[in-house]
DNA sequence: ATTTTTGTGTGTTATTCAGCATAATAAGAT
DNA sequence: ATCTTATTATGCTGAATAACACACAAAAAT
Protein backbone atom coordinates (compact mmCIF):
# COMPACT_ATOMS: atom_id res chain seq x y z
CA UNK A 1 0.00 0.00 0.00
CA UNK A 2 0.95 3.37 -1.10
CA UNK A 3 0.41 5.35 2.40
CA UNK A 4 3.16 3.18 4.19
CA UNK A 5 4.82 6.14 5.11
CA UNK A 6 1.79 8.24 6.95
CA UNK A 7 3.03 10.06 9.45
CA UNK A 8 0.56 9.30 12.12
CA UNK A 9 0.84 11.92 14.56
CA UNK A 10 -1.06 14.58 12.09
CA UNK A 11 -4.06 13.03 13.03
CA UNK A 12 -3.55 14.05 16.44
CA UNK A 13 -2.55 17.06 15.17
CA UNK A 14 -4.96 17.57 12.93
CA UNK A 15 -7.01 20.84 13.73
CA UNK A 16 -10.28 19.02 12.60
CA UNK A 17 -9.77 16.39 15.48
CA UNK A 18 -11.38 16.91 18.90
CA UNK A 19 -7.36 16.61 20.67
CA UNK A 20 -7.36 20.53 19.58
CA UNK A 21 -8.49 20.83 23.15
CA UNK A 22 -5.52 18.95 24.67
CA UNK A 23 -2.21 20.32 25.92
CA UNK A 24 0.70 19.67 23.72
CA UNK A 25 1.97 17.23 26.78
CA UNK A 26 -1.19 15.35 27.01
CA UNK A 27 -0.85 15.68 22.75
CA UNK A 28 2.50 14.48 23.23
CA UNK A 29 1.55 11.71 25.68
CA UNK A 30 -0.88 10.19 23.12
CA UNK A 31 1.32 10.19 20.63
CA UNK A 32 3.76 7.87 22.67
CA UNK A 33 0.57 5.64 23.22
CA UNK A 34 -0.72 4.42 19.84
CA UNK A 35 -0.25 2.36 16.73
CA UNK A 36 -0.89 2.90 12.79
CA UNK A 37 -2.98 -0.06 10.83
CA UNK A 38 -3.34 -0.09 7.36
CA UNK A 39 -6.51 -1.42 5.61
CA UNK A 40 -7.19 -2.19 1.76
CA UNK A 41 -10.70 -1.13 0.50
CA UNK A 42 -13.26 -3.92 1.10
CA UNK A 43 -11.60 -4.94 4.72
CA UNK A 44 -13.02 -5.39 7.85
CA UNK A 45 -11.90 -2.74 10.52
CA UNK A 46 -13.80 -4.37 13.47
CA UNK A 47 -16.64 -6.73 13.52
CA UNK A 48 -19.73 -6.83 15.17
CA UNK A 49 -18.87 -8.83 18.26
CA UNK A 50 -14.97 -7.90 18.33
CA UNK A 51 -13.75 -6.61 21.50
CA UNK A 52 -12.62 -2.80 20.94
CA UNK A 53 -8.80 -2.50 21.20
CA UNK A 54 -8.52 0.93 22.13
CA UNK A 55 -9.48 4.46 20.48
CA UNK A 56 -9.32 4.37 16.81
CA UNK A 57 -8.99 7.50 14.67
CA UNK A 58 -9.63 7.05 11.27
CA UNK A 59 -6.74 8.82 9.81
CA UNK A 60 -7.49 8.06 6.04
CA UNK A 61 -10.04 6.91 3.89
CA UNK A 62 -13.86 6.48 4.09
CA UNK A 63 -15.42 3.84 5.96
CA UNK A 64 -18.84 2.32 6.50
CA UNK A 65 -20.48 0.95 10.13
CA UNK A 66 -23.30 -1.12 9.34
CA UNK A 67 -25.41 -3.73 11.28
CA UNK A 68 -26.92 -7.00 9.87
CA UNK A 69 -30.19 -7.34 10.57
CA UNK A 70 -32.99 -10.12 9.73
CA UNK A 71 -31.68 -12.32 7.58
CA UNK A 72 -28.38 -10.85 7.30
CA UNK A 73 -29.54 -7.74 5.57
CA UNK A 74 -27.12 -4.67 6.31
CA UNK A 75 -28.10 -1.40 7.45
CA UNK A 76 -25.60 1.06 7.23
CA UNK A 77 -25.85 3.46 10.92
CA UNK A 78 -22.18 5.76 10.36
CA UNK A 79 -20.20 6.51 7.95
CA UNK A 80 -16.60 7.82 8.72
CA UNK A 81 -14.70 10.09 7.31
CA UNK A 82 -11.23 11.44 8.78
CA UNK A 83 -10.45 13.04 10.94
CA UNK A 84 -13.03 10.75 13.03
CA UNK A 85 -13.51 8.17 15.42
CA UNK A 86 -14.42 4.53 14.29
CA UNK A 87 -16.11 1.77 16.97
CA UNK A 88 -15.58 4.44 19.80
CA UNK A 89 -19.18 4.13 21.19
CA UNK A 90 -18.39 0.39 21.94
CA UNK A 91 -15.14 1.73 23.62
CA UNK A 92 -17.23 4.06 25.89
CA UNK A 93 -19.93 1.71 26.22
CA UNK A 94 -18.09 -0.70 27.74
CA UNK A 95 -19.12 -3.31 25.45
CA UNK A 96 -18.52 -5.69 22.48
CA UNK A 97 -19.19 -3.67 18.95
CA UNK A 98 -22.54 -3.96 18.31
CA UNK A 99 -21.71 -3.03 14.10
CA UNK A 100 -19.37 -3.74 11.63
CA UNK A 101 -17.00 -1.19 10.00
CA UNK A 102 -15.33 -2.09 6.51
CA UNK A 103 -12.93 0.30 4.28
CA UNK A 104 -14.79 1.91 1.52
CA UNK A 105 -11.28 3.00 0.42
CA UNK A 106 -8.15 2.45 1.72
CA UNK A 107 -7.55 3.42 4.68
CA UNK A 108 -5.07 4.92 7.62
CA UNK A 109 -6.34 4.28 11.44
CA UNK A 110 -4.60 5.16 14.89
CA UNK A 111 -5.15 3.36 17.56
CA UNK A 112 -4.61 4.78 21.10
CA UNK A 113 -5.30 2.49 23.70
CA UNK A 114 -7.93 2.58 25.66
CA UNK A 115 -6.00 2.93 29.23
CA UNK A 116 -3.98 6.53 27.52
CA UNK A 117 -7.38 7.34 26.18
CA UNK A 118 -8.77 7.78 29.51
CA UNK A 119 -6.33 8.78 31.18
CA UNK A 120 -6.11 11.80 28.95
CA UNK A 121 -9.95 12.14 29.60
CA UNK A 122 -9.04 12.07 33.35
CA UNK A 123 -6.21 15.08 33.21
CA UNK A 124 -8.23 17.05 30.73
CA UNK A 125 -12.17 17.79 31.05
CA UNK A 126 -12.51 19.26 28.37
CA UNK A 127 -11.57 16.35 26.11
CA UNK A 128 -14.58 14.70 27.48
CA UNK A 129 -16.56 17.59 27.31
CA UNK A 130 -16.15 17.29 23.36
CA UNK A 131 -16.55 13.99 23.33
CA UNK A 132 -19.88 14.14 25.19
CA UNK A 133 -20.79 16.69 22.05
CA UNK A 134 -20.02 14.60 19.62
CA UNK A 135 -21.99 11.38 21.08
CA UNK A 136 -25.20 13.99 21.67
CA UNK A 137 -24.69 15.04 18.04
CA UNK A 138 -24.43 11.52 17.30
CA UNK A 139 -27.58 10.66 18.70
CA UNK A 140 -29.74 12.92 17.14
CA UNK A 141 -28.56 12.10 14.10
CA UNK A 142 -29.67 8.79 14.81
CA UNK A 143 -33.27 9.69 15.77
CA UNK A 144 -33.82 11.32 12.70
CA UNK A 145 -32.55 8.99 10.94
CA UNK A 146 -35.39 6.20 12.40
CA UNK A 147 -37.93 8.48 11.74
CA UNK A 148 -36.66 9.27 8.25
CA UNK A 149 -35.87 5.10 7.41
CA UNK A 150 -39.42 4.14 8.72
CA UNK A 151 -41.72 6.55 7.17
CA UNK A 152 -40.26 8.19 4.36
CA UNK A 153 -41.39 6.60 1.01
CA UNK A 154 -38.52 4.83 -1.45
CA UNK A 155 -37.86 8.57 -3.09
CA UNK A 156 -37.82 10.05 -0.01
CA UNK A 157 -34.79 8.03 1.64
CA UNK A 158 -32.65 7.66 -1.37
CA UNK A 159 -32.78 11.76 -1.40
CA UNK A 160 -31.92 11.76 1.79
CA UNK A 161 -29.38 9.74 2.02
CA UNK A 162 -27.92 11.33 -1.12
CA UNK A 163 -28.06 14.99 0.95
CA UNK A 164 -26.23 13.02 3.79
CA UNK A 165 -23.40 11.90 1.41
CA UNK A 166 -22.98 14.99 0.05
CA UNK A 167 -22.96 16.52 3.61
CA UNK A 168 -20.58 14.57 4.64
CA UNK A 169 -17.89 13.96 2.10
CA UNK A 170 -18.59 16.97 0.21
CA UNK A 171 -18.17 17.63 -3.54
CA UNK A 172 -15.17 17.11 -6.15
CA UNK A 173 -13.65 19.93 -7.96
CA UNK A 174 -16.66 20.42 -10.14
CA UNK A 175 -18.90 21.49 -7.10
CA UNK A 176 -21.26 18.55 -8.46
CA UNK A 177 -20.35 14.97 -8.22
CA UNK A 178 -20.34 13.62 -4.71
CA UNK A 179 -17.04 12.89 -3.36
CA UNK A 180 -17.73 8.63 -2.18
CA UNK A 181 -17.67 6.11 -4.76
CA UNK A 182 -20.61 3.71 -3.18
CA UNK A 183 -21.86 0.70 -4.61
CA UNK A 184 -25.56 0.62 -5.74
CA UNK A 185 -25.83 -2.40 -2.65
CA UNK A 186 -24.21 0.09 0.11
CA UNK A 187 -26.85 3.04 -1.29
CA UNK A 188 -29.26 0.84 -0.55
CA UNK A 189 -28.23 -0.47 3.10
CA UNK A 190 -27.31 2.96 3.48
CA UNK A 191 -31.51 3.66 2.32
CA UNK A 192 -33.30 0.97 3.93
CA UNK A 193 -34.00 -0.18 0.07
CA UNK A 194 -33.30 -3.12 -1.84
CA UNK A 195 -30.76 -3.05 -4.37
CA UNK A 196 -33.17 -3.33 -7.42
CA UNK A 197 -35.10 -0.30 -5.80
CA UNK A 198 -31.97 1.93 -4.83
CA UNK A 199 -30.92 1.43 -8.83
CA UNK A 200 -34.51 1.81 -9.88
CA UNK A 201 -34.54 5.01 -8.10
CA UNK A 202 -31.68 6.35 -8.96
CA UNK A 203 -31.94 5.89 -12.60
CA UNK A 204 -35.94 7.86 -11.90
CA UNK A 205 -33.56 10.62 -10.34
CA UNK A 206 -31.54 10.91 -13.00
CA UNK A 207 -34.27 10.64 -15.75
CA UNK A 208 -35.87 13.69 -13.91
CA UNK A 209 -32.40 15.81 -14.49
CA UNK A 210 -31.96 16.21 -10.44
CA UNK A 211 -28.72 13.76 -10.91
CA UNK A 212 -26.45 12.17 -13.58
CA UNK A 213 -25.10 9.03 -13.33
CA UNK A 214 -21.85 7.63 -14.50
CA UNK A 215 -20.97 4.28 -12.90
CA UNK A 216 -20.99 5.31 -9.28
CA UNK A 217 -20.05 8.79 -9.64
CA UNK A 218 -22.86 10.76 -8.91
CA UNK A 219 -23.87 14.38 -9.78
CA UNK A 220 -26.13 16.42 -7.93
CA UNK A 221 -27.48 18.79 -10.43
CA UNK A 222 -30.14 20.04 -9.03
CA UNK A 223 -29.95 20.16 -4.95
CA UNK A 224 -33.25 22.18 -4.46
CA UNK A 225 -35.30 19.46 -6.12
CA UNK A 226 -33.38 16.95 -4.14
CA UNK A 227 -34.55 18.33 -0.75
CA UNK A 228 -37.87 18.68 -1.85
CA UNK A 229 -37.88 15.15 -2.57
CA UNK A 230 -36.21 14.02 0.50
CA UNK A 231 -38.96 16.91 2.91
CA UNK A 232 -42.09 15.05 1.02
CA UNK A 233 -40.82 12.05 2.15
CA UNK B 1 -51.12 16.90 42.30
CA UNK B 2 -50.29 15.28 45.53
CA UNK B 3 -46.44 14.94 45.13
CA UNK B 4 -46.47 18.56 45.76
CA UNK B 5 -44.29 17.62 48.83
CA UNK B 6 -41.84 15.79 47.12
CA UNK B 7 -38.46 16.04 48.33
CA UNK B 8 -36.36 17.32 45.19
CA UNK B 9 -32.90 15.90 46.59
CA UNK B 10 -33.83 12.32 46.64
CA UNK B 11 -32.88 12.20 43.17
CA UNK B 12 -29.36 13.58 43.20
CA UNK B 13 -28.72 11.08 46.10
CA UNK B 14 -30.44 8.37 44.74
CA UNK B 15 -27.96 5.06 44.36
CA UNK B 16 -29.27 4.77 40.83
CA UNK B 17 -28.77 7.89 39.48
CA UNK B 18 -25.31 8.96 37.64
CA UNK B 19 -24.29 11.49 40.48
CA UNK B 20 -23.38 8.56 42.73
CA UNK B 21 -19.61 9.41 41.31
CA UNK B 22 -20.17 13.07 43.15
CA UNK B 23 -18.47 13.62 46.46
CA UNK B 24 -20.71 15.28 49.30
CA UNK B 25 -19.41 18.55 48.48
CA UNK B 26 -20.47 18.50 44.95
CA UNK B 27 -23.90 17.27 45.36
CA UNK B 28 -24.39 19.72 48.16
CA UNK B 29 -23.36 21.84 45.38
CA UNK B 30 -26.25 20.72 42.85
CA UNK B 31 -28.53 20.93 45.28
CA UNK B 32 -28.61 24.20 45.94
CA UNK B 33 -28.76 25.01 42.03
CA UNK B 34 -32.08 23.05 40.98
CA UNK B 35 -35.65 23.89 40.91
CA UNK B 36 -38.36 21.09 40.50
CA UNK B 37 -41.62 20.81 37.83
CA UNK B 38 -44.17 18.77 38.25
CA UNK B 39 -46.01 17.82 35.08
CA UNK B 40 -49.81 16.22 35.18
CA UNK B 41 -50.06 13.31 32.67
CA UNK B 42 -50.23 14.18 29.40
CA UNK B 43 -48.40 17.54 29.74
CA UNK B 44 -45.50 18.33 27.39
CA UNK B 45 -42.62 19.12 29.13
CA UNK B 46 -40.42 20.29 26.90
CA UNK B 47 -41.26 20.46 22.94
CA UNK B 48 -39.15 20.18 19.56
CA UNK B 49 -37.21 23.44 18.57
CA UNK B 50 -37.36 24.46 23.04
CA UNK B 51 -33.76 25.35 24.39
CA UNK B 52 -32.89 23.31 26.52
CA UNK B 53 -32.96 24.98 30.20
CA UNK B 54 -30.66 22.92 32.04
CA UNK B 55 -30.27 19.17 33.25
CA UNK B 56 -33.51 17.58 33.58
CA UNK B 57 -34.26 14.49 36.09
CA UNK B 58 -36.77 12.34 36.15
CA UNK B 59 -37.61 12.03 39.51
CA UNK B 60 -40.99 10.61 39.28
CA UNK B 61 -43.85 9.31 36.41
CA UNK B 62 -42.73 8.08 33.17
CA UNK B 63 -42.29 9.87 30.34
CA UNK B 64 -42.38 9.09 26.43
CA UNK B 65 -39.79 11.15 23.59
CA UNK B 66 -41.03 10.95 20.32
CA UNK B 67 -40.07 12.98 16.99
CA UNK B 68 -42.65 14.45 14.87
CA UNK B 69 -42.19 12.92 11.05
CA UNK B 70 -44.28 12.31 7.74
CA UNK B 71 -47.48 14.02 8.24
CA UNK B 72 -47.12 14.74 11.59
CA UNK B 73 -46.69 11.01 12.50
CA UNK B 74 -44.82 10.46 15.86
CA UNK B 75 -41.99 8.27 16.54
CA UNK B 76 -41.18 7.50 20.15
CA UNK B 77 -37.52 7.61 20.22
CA UNK B 78 -37.22 6.84 23.87
CA UNK B 79 -39.06 5.88 27.13
CA UNK B 80 -37.84 7.56 30.58
CA UNK B 81 -37.79 6.39 33.59
CA UNK B 82 -36.71 8.08 37.49
CA UNK B 83 -34.01 8.31 37.66
CA UNK B 84 -32.71 9.49 34.30
CA UNK B 85 -32.17 12.22 32.69
CA UNK B 86 -34.69 13.71 29.48
CA UNK B 87 -33.81 16.54 27.60
CA UNK B 88 -30.11 16.26 27.70
CA UNK B 89 -29.42 15.16 24.09
CA UNK B 90 -29.93 18.63 23.00
CA UNK B 91 -28.48 20.13 26.34
CA UNK B 92 -24.79 18.38 25.88
CA UNK B 93 -24.93 18.80 22.03
CA UNK B 94 -25.66 22.60 22.25
CA UNK B 95 -28.72 22.53 20.13
CA UNK B 96 -32.35 23.11 20.65
CA UNK B 97 -34.86 19.94 21.61
CA UNK B 98 -35.32 17.92 18.26
CA UNK B 99 -37.95 15.85 20.07
CA UNK B 100 -41.00 16.08 22.17
CA UNK B 101 -41.37 15.01 25.74
CA UNK B 102 -44.74 14.34 27.25
CA UNK B 103 -45.85 12.77 30.61
CA UNK B 104 -47.51 9.34 30.35
CA UNK B 105 -48.05 9.72 34.27
CA UNK B 106 -48.45 12.32 36.47
CA UNK B 107 -44.16 13.35 37.05
CA UNK B 108 -41.68 15.10 39.29
CA UNK B 109 -38.50 16.44 37.81
CA UNK B 110 -35.74 18.60 38.81
CA UNK B 111 -33.97 20.72 36.84
CA UNK B 112 -30.33 21.43 37.50
CA UNK B 113 -29.15 24.37 35.64
CA UNK B 114 -26.81 24.02 32.74
CA UNK B 115 -23.58 26.01 34.20
CA UNK B 116 -23.60 23.93 37.59
CA UNK B 117 -23.71 20.74 35.65
CA UNK B 118 -20.95 22.02 33.89
CA UNK B 119 -19.35 23.46 36.65
CA UNK B 120 -19.16 20.02 38.57
CA UNK B 121 -18.56 18.03 35.01
CA UNK B 122 -15.30 20.11 34.93
CA UNK B 123 -14.31 19.55 38.38
CA UNK B 124 -15.46 15.80 38.26
CA UNK B 125 -14.13 13.82 35.67
CA UNK B 126 -15.96 10.69 36.53
CA UNK B 127 -19.02 12.61 36.32
CA UNK B 128 -18.23 13.13 32.38
CA UNK B 129 -17.22 9.47 32.30
CA UNK B 130 -20.65 8.34 33.27
CA UNK B 131 -22.39 10.40 31.19
CA UNK B 132 -20.65 9.22 28.04
CA UNK B 133 -21.41 6.10 29.23
CA UNK B 134 -24.65 6.73 28.88
CA UNK B 135 -25.06 8.06 25.48
CA UNK B 136 -23.06 5.80 23.94
CA UNK B 137 -25.56 2.73 25.43
CA UNK B 138 -28.60 5.32 24.38
CA UNK B 139 -26.65 5.30 21.00
CA UNK B 140 -26.58 1.91 20.97
CA UNK B 141 -30.15 1.57 21.60
CA UNK B 142 -30.96 3.93 18.85
CA UNK B 143 -29.36 1.70 15.96
CA UNK B 144 -30.70 -1.39 17.49
CA UNK B 145 -34.00 0.11 17.10
CA UNK B 146 -33.69 2.22 13.70
CA UNK B 147 -32.56 -1.93 12.58
CA UNK B 148 -35.75 -3.68 13.94
CA UNK B 149 -38.30 -0.95 12.95
CA UNK B 150 -36.92 -1.30 9.39
CA UNK B 151 -36.25 -4.83 9.23
CA UNK B 152 -38.72 -6.60 11.06
CA UNK B 153 -42.21 -7.36 9.85
CA UNK B 154 -45.22 -6.04 12.54
CA UNK B 155 -45.50 -8.61 14.76
CA UNK B 156 -41.64 -8.58 15.11
CA UNK B 157 -41.80 -5.13 15.76
CA UNK B 158 -44.64 -5.22 18.53
CA UNK B 159 -43.01 -8.35 20.28
CA UNK B 160 -39.70 -5.88 20.50
CA UNK B 161 -41.51 -3.36 22.19
CA UNK B 162 -43.41 -5.07 24.38
CA UNK B 163 -39.98 -7.14 25.80
CA UNK B 164 -38.47 -3.17 25.97
CA UNK B 165 -41.42 -1.90 27.88
CA UNK B 166 -40.88 -5.28 30.19
CA UNK B 167 -37.27 -4.02 30.62
CA UNK B 168 -37.53 -0.90 31.37
CA UNK B 169 -40.18 -0.69 33.42
CA UNK B 170 -40.61 -3.95 34.94
CA UNK B 171 -43.83 -6.11 36.33
CA UNK B 172 -46.35 -5.10 38.58
CA UNK B 173 -46.12 -7.29 41.50
CA UNK B 174 -47.89 -9.78 39.71
CA UNK B 175 -45.11 -10.65 37.78
CA UNK B 176 -47.37 -10.70 34.66
CA UNK B 177 -48.33 -7.24 33.63
CA UNK B 178 -46.03 -4.64 32.05
CA UNK B 179 -45.55 -1.90 34.63
CA UNK B 180 -46.25 1.09 32.31
CA UNK B 181 -50.28 2.03 30.54
CA UNK B 182 -49.81 3.04 27.15
CA UNK B 183 -52.83 3.86 24.41
CA UNK B 184 -52.58 1.85 21.46
CA UNK B 185 -51.47 4.85 19.82
CA UNK B 186 -48.55 4.63 22.17
CA UNK B 187 -48.00 1.38 21.14
CA UNK B 188 -48.02 2.25 17.69
CA UNK B 189 -45.95 5.05 17.78
CA UNK B 190 -43.21 3.26 19.31
CA UNK B 191 -43.43 0.46 16.81
CA UNK B 192 -43.80 2.25 13.73
CA UNK B 193 -47.14 1.16 12.71
CA UNK B 194 -50.90 2.43 12.96
CA UNK B 195 -52.98 2.21 15.52
CA UNK B 196 -55.24 -0.47 13.68
CA UNK B 197 -52.47 -2.77 13.13
CA UNK B 198 -51.15 -2.06 16.58
CA UNK B 199 -54.67 -3.32 18.12
CA UNK B 200 -55.13 -6.05 15.86
CA UNK B 201 -51.80 -7.56 17.12
CA UNK B 202 -51.84 -6.81 20.21
CA UNK B 203 -55.54 -9.56 19.57
CA UNK B 204 -53.54 -12.21 18.07
CA UNK B 205 -51.26 -12.23 20.25
CA UNK B 206 -53.48 -12.69 23.09
CA UNK B 207 -55.72 -15.15 21.17
CA UNK B 208 -52.71 -17.16 20.78
CA UNK B 209 -51.59 -16.97 24.65
CA UNK B 210 -48.96 -15.18 24.11
CA UNK B 211 -50.24 -12.02 26.45
CA UNK B 212 -53.50 -11.21 27.79
CA UNK B 213 -55.37 -7.62 27.62
CA UNK B 214 -57.62 -6.08 30.01
CA UNK B 215 -57.72 -2.18 28.55
CA UNK B 216 -54.39 -0.63 28.76
CA UNK B 217 -53.17 -3.67 31.18
CA UNK B 218 -51.16 -5.84 29.02
CA UNK B 219 -49.91 -9.43 30.61
CA UNK B 220 -47.02 -11.71 29.03
CA UNK B 221 -48.16 -14.86 29.67
CA UNK B 222 -45.40 -16.66 27.30
CA UNK B 223 -41.95 -14.49 27.10
CA UNK B 224 -40.13 -16.76 25.16
CA UNK B 225 -42.97 -17.10 22.49
CA UNK B 226 -42.92 -13.46 22.29
CA UNK B 227 -39.24 -13.25 22.27
CA UNK B 228 -39.26 -15.78 19.60
CA UNK B 229 -41.66 -13.73 18.12
CA UNK B 230 -39.21 -10.58 18.27
CA UNK B 231 -36.33 -12.62 16.76
CA UNK B 232 -37.90 -13.94 13.54
CA UNK B 233 -38.37 -10.68 12.46
C1' DA C 1 -77.80 13.14 32.82
C1' DT C 2 -76.55 13.99 28.32
C1' DT C 3 -73.58 15.37 24.91
C1' DT C 4 -69.10 15.43 23.00
C1' DT C 5 -64.85 13.71 22.46
C1' DT C 6 -61.47 10.25 22.57
C1' DG C 7 -60.07 5.59 22.28
C1' DT C 8 -60.73 0.80 20.72
C1' DG C 9 -61.99 -2.86 17.53
C1' DT C 10 -62.80 -4.88 12.79
C1' DG C 11 -63.50 -5.27 7.89
C1' DT C 12 -62.19 -3.67 3.03
C1' DT C 13 -59.37 -1.59 -0.35
C1' DA C 14 -55.25 0.55 -2.25
C1' DT C 15 -50.42 1.10 -2.53
C1' DT C 16 -45.79 0.47 -1.83
C1' DC C 17 -42.17 -2.14 -2.13
C1' DA C 18 -39.77 -6.66 -1.48
C1' DG C 19 -38.77 -10.85 -3.85
C1' DC C 20 -37.61 -13.17 -7.70
C1' DA C 21 -36.14 -13.97 -12.43
C1' DT C 22 -33.26 -12.82 -16.11
C1' DA C 23 -30.09 -10.37 -18.89
C1' DA C 24 -26.37 -7.36 -19.81
C1' DT C 25 -22.25 -5.34 -18.43
C1' DA C 26 -18.08 -4.66 -15.76
C1' DA C 27 -14.44 -6.16 -12.98
C1' DG C 28 -11.27 -9.75 -11.27
C1' DA C 29 -8.98 -14.07 -11.48
C1' DT C 30 -6.53 -17.68 -13.78
C1' DA D 1 -7.26 -13.84 -23.48
C1' DT D 2 -10.87 -16.17 -21.43
C1' DC D 3 -13.37 -17.67 -17.71
C1' DT D 4 -15.65 -16.52 -13.53
C1' DT D 5 -17.81 -13.66 -10.47
C1' DA D 6 -19.79 -9.30 -9.01
C1' DT D 7 -22.44 -5.44 -10.26
C1' DT D 8 -25.94 -3.02 -12.69
C1' DA D 9 -30.31 -2.92 -14.97
C1' DT D 10 -35.31 -4.00 -15.83
C1' DG D 11 -39.67 -6.45 -15.68
C1' DC D 12 -43.26 -9.06 -13.17
C1' DT D 13 -45.80 -10.86 -9.11
C1' DG D 14 -47.28 -11.14 -4.53
C1' DA D 15 -47.17 -9.90 0.23
C1' DA D 16 -47.23 -6.65 3.83
C1' DT D 17 -49.21 -2.95 5.65
C1' DA D 18 -51.08 1.78 5.32
C1' DA D 19 -55.27 4.15 4.56
C1' DC D 20 -59.94 4.46 4.99
C1' DA D 21 -64.54 3.59 6.72
C1' DC D 22 -67.46 2.54 10.28
C1' DA D 23 -69.22 0.78 14.73
C1' DC D 24 -68.99 0.79 19.40
C1' DA D 25 -67.28 1.72 24.12
C1' DA D 26 -65.31 4.64 27.49
C1' DA D 27 -64.08 8.86 29.32
C1' DA D 28 -64.51 13.78 29.71
C1' DA D 29 -66.98 17.92 29.39
C1' DT D 30 -71.12 20.44 29.72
Amino acid sequence: MQERNYNADDCIDNPKSVFTVLTPKEKEFLKQNYTCAFYKKGEIIFKEGDKPLGLMILAEGKVKIFKEGVGGREQIVRMAKPVGFIGYRALFAEEHHTATAVAIEDCVSCIVDKESVFRVMRSNAELSMSIIQSFASELGFSHDRTVTLTQKHIRGRLAESLIFLKDTYGYEDDNLTIKIYLSREDVANLSNMTTSNAIRTLSTFAQEGVISIDGRKIRILDLTKLERISELG
